[in-house]
DNA sequence: CTGAAAGCGCTTACAG
DNA sequence: CTGAAAGCGCTTACAG
């Protein structure tokens, strides 16, 4: 790579000091007073010589990088990717990049990923916290490095963050299906001891309660490193038998997918066989052939909600932020008991 | 932010020199012929004080930053973020942590983009490059700066790139289409002089010309800024008249989602009003009603190729390479023209 | 085997 | 209004 021109070069070709040159092209001529024929003179040589400042100087000089981390889940999943996409729009309008990484929800990589983004002294990170990973953020804090939680958030840690009021969805979505006429209602969620889990199998379970159909609660977890096979086996359980489920409540846009693939793998009929709600709107809910029922979070407003926070921690606030966000159901026929049973008693076809 | 533990704190806390706690930190305690002993009190101080070196002031004295700058046109895009992923994890094993950027295939914010990433010295690009932006391409092959284009390239320019076959990927749909029966075959194209969106739609007109099917070449342009209102419009022109198109392909997977919605909008039926063809696949294509046969790109591949002729470069390399690689086209129901008419001309069903 | 020192390219008090 | 100089935190010849 050839040398590049530096603010030296230029103050050397013009014969002024390097502190005249750097005054002048960060715009604070005024206030420092800079004559007016020099600074014409050194803008213009500037652009002849095509300077670009070395950022990576300031940055070492400054202490601050005008970067932010990012760290999800998995940047291929549309969830995250739209994420990515909002972090990124209001990062340049602010002058910032960002740098993304996925943890797969594994706390040790997210532990390198989180050192990685610090020693490369980014000034702030959103994070989507894997399971486990209390520590790493609780050592952010202690750090006063600037970050705040997406999606999910640890309870016993006084950070800030930006969740869904994913107790709510989980509830109206479920009191939706009892709406429609299902009763026996399955939910398929991770087996994640993370909040944002844990909140949407309590909405379910209180939702189910409050109807009366407590003893109908059942709910499948599923590993994240073996979804295809477990969300097989849940499938399975829940549709096969005397006691089968007449409707199902997926806890996250991936679960949804790999749901849906499943009923069609086992030719079960939606909303026939089995009623069906989604987490989070993805396309393919639009085009599986009995549209999908799905909970939408309000992405765009969580991300920029957190850009906020962030840069305002970043300028040094010290005030503690946490946002919780509703959800929208959209409702589609994915959810609607066919009107020949509605209302009645869900029994078993087999 | 509180001060960080620098190298010279170790160097003093020990009574030694920074030179000898960076050797020994970065493993070049047997090169640099350190006493053992001293060695391992400063990898046990540094442990204690949770030394992390500062990459900045490194990136800085090395001038290398080990990251890399990637510019895709939407990060959002399921085609684009899966080449994220790939593009990080490859980073990751190398050190690398890569920054992403999208143009919205508009060339001046490619530029704006290309400027910040370079002035943050990334160690090289991958790029999908906008249309028009040759010149900003070429400024970075001027400068030495390691680029490597996939998706796209630009033919004037001598770079390295690693694309499709596009050519033959939309050559061997077509034919694909005609062998099913199809005769009246049209495509959606944007309005681009990219070469990748010419040689697919070079790909489907010798494939229509080479089957003595040149009268019926007709492709329809949309505007990447317009793409809904232009899709409605050319399906409208394609499937309305007397002389209505019976197969349609389309040229980006974008424009596959939006054709699928404005075909289910006005109630075409796939395949018996209109055979498909995508390009990349999506979870939509599967769970369409007619599940949707499309041309694969080995992403996968394709990423890696770029990445490690990048690498090659940032290590040196003046070699040029340039990759292409093949489809594969995956046959499903959307292109299989219903056997009752099958290997018959297409007449106009109104 | 180890230390003193230069230097990467900036910004920013400080002095005049 | 302008310049000389320190310093951000590293790495790396150079000297001994």
């Amino acid at each position: 790579m050839e040398k590049r021109v530096s603010l030296k070069d230029i103050a050397t070709k013009l014969g002024v000091s390097t502190a005249l040159v750097s005054y002048v092209l960060n715009g604070k001529e005024k206030e420092k007073r800079v004559g007016t024929e020099i600074a014409e003179k050194i803008r213009k040589t500037a652009k002849e010589m095509n300077y670009m400042p070395n950022q990576i100087a300031r940055s070492l000089r400054k202490g601050s990088t005008n970067t932010i981390g990012l760290i999800v889940t998995d940047i291929a999943n549309p969830f995250f990717s739209s994420m990515a996409r909002i972090a990124e729009d209001e990062a340049a309008k602010l002058g910032y990049t960002v740098m993304f990484c996925s943890s797969d929800e594994d706390c040790y990589k997210s532990s390198l990923e989180i050192d990685t983004l610090v020693n490369r002294r980014v000034d702030g990170l959103i994070i989507v916290p894997a399971e486990g990973c209390t520590e790493q953020i609780e050592t952010l804090i202690r750090k006063k490095i600037p970050v705040v939680l997406i999606d999910r958030y640890i309870p016993e840690l006084a950070t800030n963050y930006v969740v869904l009021d994913n107790y709510s969805a989980a509830f109206e979505a479920t009191t939706h299906l009892i709406q429609q006429g299902y009763s026996k209602i399955g939910m398929i969620a991770y087996q994640s001891s993370l909040i944002h889990m844990k909140e949407r199998v309590r909405g379910y379970k209180e939702a189910m309660e409050k109807n009366n159909l407590g003893k109908n609660i059942w709910v499948e977890k599923v590993q994240y490193k073996n979804t295809q096979i477990d969300m097989e086996k849940a499938i399975d359980n829940f549709c096969m038998g005397n006691n089968k489920a007449s409707a199902l409540l997926f806890a996250t846009n991936m679960l949804s997918i790999r749901g849906l693939y499943t009923i069609n793998k086992k030719n079960l009929k939606v909303p026939e066989d089995i009623g069906i709600i989604g987490f989070d709107g993805i396309e393919a809910f639009d085009f599986f052939y009995s549209p999908v029922t799905y909970i939408k979070q309000p992405v765009d407003e969580m991300v920029k909600e957190a850009f906020n926070i962030l840069i305002a921690q970043i300028k040094g606030s010290e005030k503690r932020v946490r946002i919780t966000l509703n959800h929208k159901l959209i409702q589609r026929q994915s959810s609607m008991k066919p009107t020949s049973i509605a209302n009645t008693t869900d029994s078993p076809v087999g």
